[in-house]
DNA sequence: ATGAAAGCGCTAACAA
DNA sequence: TTGTTAGCGCTTTCAT
């Protein structure tokens, strides 16, 4: 069997409790016999057993990352190892340790969740999605549960959950002010998936924008994709079959943006000259298409980092209610937008 | 406090001993117990505590997942969700959570492993990568602790370890050739870091690629990076700048392409007109490229599932020595690749 | 087929 | 400042 701290308190003749202790480094030992016993854990190799000090002090040291469905290719984003990476930095400081969700469906991932908090095996949770009606956020909220998740709470009565988030709405509001100010007229919005709110948000402040230009949202051009690349493909090909196709495109993820000039390359369509193109997130590769994509940089590793930060201070001050972060967005203007080329030969 | 075993055997009428039976499913137990055990289960909502469990049978049912240095952007590289993916659907079959590294130095990882190990907090390791000298692999396999990595060791003498991989240099070689085939006599190679054993078994298969045909490898037409988007890009402005400029590339990784394709295209160079293009990895985005990318695909996903698979075997048939798989790679033509055009006005 | 009791390795309240 | 002791919640012999 593996070394135990009676075997260091026998060798430090101490009792177990004061070897305990200087594990936890406790004030209340001298430091004369802190030494006497680190040099017997030395000595003999000693570990303390995860498990055990976990059933003992009721806290496991580690939080739970619940992804979103992995079922679907979606899963291949970029966005997700770098929220993780976020997550991990702030969790090694302080630590901690990740368990990940391995659910591919939303009930499994339920079921999941419920093991890892009544089984007591992590501390908290951060969800990686937020979803416009979602169980698992009904669950840890009545259970009290300490949770953070990245995006907002769709349910206004919610409010008061820990959540770090971007001002998608500001964003997506900004970036069609700009391609209007670009002199475009006719701007598609190829959004993801409507269960998620980021979508949601996407989605109003692109109406907010074209209505304070006193322009109308028209349906044709607003079109929702759960696939990353099929979807900008064939977004591409409803939007460009129009009568009067769009001069100009926003589109929810850059990754579908990769599928959308793919499509419009295909068509022989120029971007930007033909038709410009913004979308949002700025992943690593994003700066790598051809041409290099404008998009919003939505800081991915900063919303990894706050939401673990969020939810460490909440599994330590359980008191001091719920908080919400903002990370700021920007926009990185690269070369798939430029202004409006009148097109001489059309008619009104 | 929570529901305990103890609650469920008072309201069951029954002893600790037989709730335990009844989760354990033993057939040592009456259906009829078995009914009243699990009614009043339910009606307590138990779940049992996963600590408990662990301690007293030591074993944890998840498994460690040890990733690479996540302190540079190789990290963001798709592959990573692709390989868990794969891991997370075996482990989600057989019911193992699985536990996530948080290093971001190889110092850091070293100690975590240990951590992992020593503390019991897992009751198998993942390598996702295979680096050429690596104190993780020499520890566990010093412990015997079970594990299994993604590549293959690079040491002849630590053959038994269980691994999966690809036969990377059957793969290199094979592109290599289908280059030369193409008319190409000037092959540059793009290599990732020196330190991962699949970049010396690709440069091994590109190098015996070209002594077969009777060619010699020039240093100049070989270059090795670490960095996946600047990389690409570093690597093209060298190779491009010598005097007698390559004709077609063959690059470590597909993100990586995305930079060389990135930079050709700065320089006014068409792929596959002026410079043909062979990778590796064929992650979901590969297709994207424009022009979409050849590239061999290495089935990421079937990388992670049986790197899961056999080392849940290994640990639950620990005398049953070691195991390797090979996965089959296949290479997929897109229209990064052409038959060499003859420069007319070139001379020898 | 079931119960009693010891123990997994650690922490923490209470004593000294 | 340190020791004693009673758990944490579960599994598992050993009885019955």
């Amino acid at each position: 069997m593996a070394v135990t701290i009676k075997d260091v308190a026998k060798l430090a003749n101490v009792a177990p409790s004061t070897v305990s202790r200087v594990i936890a480094n406790s004030p209340r030992i001298s430091e004369r016999t802190k030494e006497t016993v680190r040099e017997a854990m030395k000595e003999l190799g000693y570990h303390p057993n995860f498990n055990a000090r976990s059933l003992a002090n009721k806290s496991t040291n580690t939080i739970g990352i619940v992804m979103p469905n992995s079922a679907n290719k979606t899963f291949q984003n970029p966005f997700f190892p770098e929220v993780i990476r976020g997550i991990s930095s702030k969790a090694h400081q302080l630590e901690y340790g990740l368990y990940l969700s391995t659910g591919q469906t939303e009930a499994e991932i339920f079921e999941e969740v419920q093991h890892m908090v009544q089984g007591k095996r992590v501390d908290g949770i951060i969800l990686l999605y937020s979803r416009v009606d979602d169980k698992v956020v009904d669950y840890l909220y009545k259970e009290n549960f300490p949770f953070s998740v990245i995006g907002r709470p769709y349910d206004e009565k919610k409010r008061d959950i820990t959540f770090v988030n971007n001002d998608n709405f500001k964003a997506a509001k900004t970036v069609t002010e700009y391609l209007l100010l670009l002199g475009h007229k006719n701007i598609a919005f190829i959004g993801g998936n409507l269960d998620f709110v980021v979508t949601v948000d996407h989605m109003e402040g692109y109406r907010k924008a074209l209505s304070n230009a006193g322009m109308e949202l028209l349906d044709d051009y607003v079109v929702f994709h759960e696939e990353l690349q099929e979807g900008g493909q064939e977004a591409v090909i409803d939007l460009m079959s129009l009568n009067d196709p769009p001069t100009a495109m926003i589109v929810a993820d850059d990754i579908m943006t990769f599928g959308v000039m793919r499509m419009l390359s295909e068509m022989e369509m120029k971007v930007p000259d033909d038709v410009s193109i913004i979308s949002f997130n700025n992943v690593m590769i994003s700066e790598l298409s051809s041409p290099p994509m404008t998009t919003v940089d939505i800081h991915i590793y900063n919303l990894g980092f706050e939401a673990c930060n969020l939810l460490i201070d909440q599994i330590l001050h359980p008191e001091t209610g719920s908080k919400q972060v903002l990370i700021p967005h920007k926009m990185i203007k690269r070369q798939t937008t430029q202004k409006l080329i009148q097109n001489v030969t059309s008619t009104s």
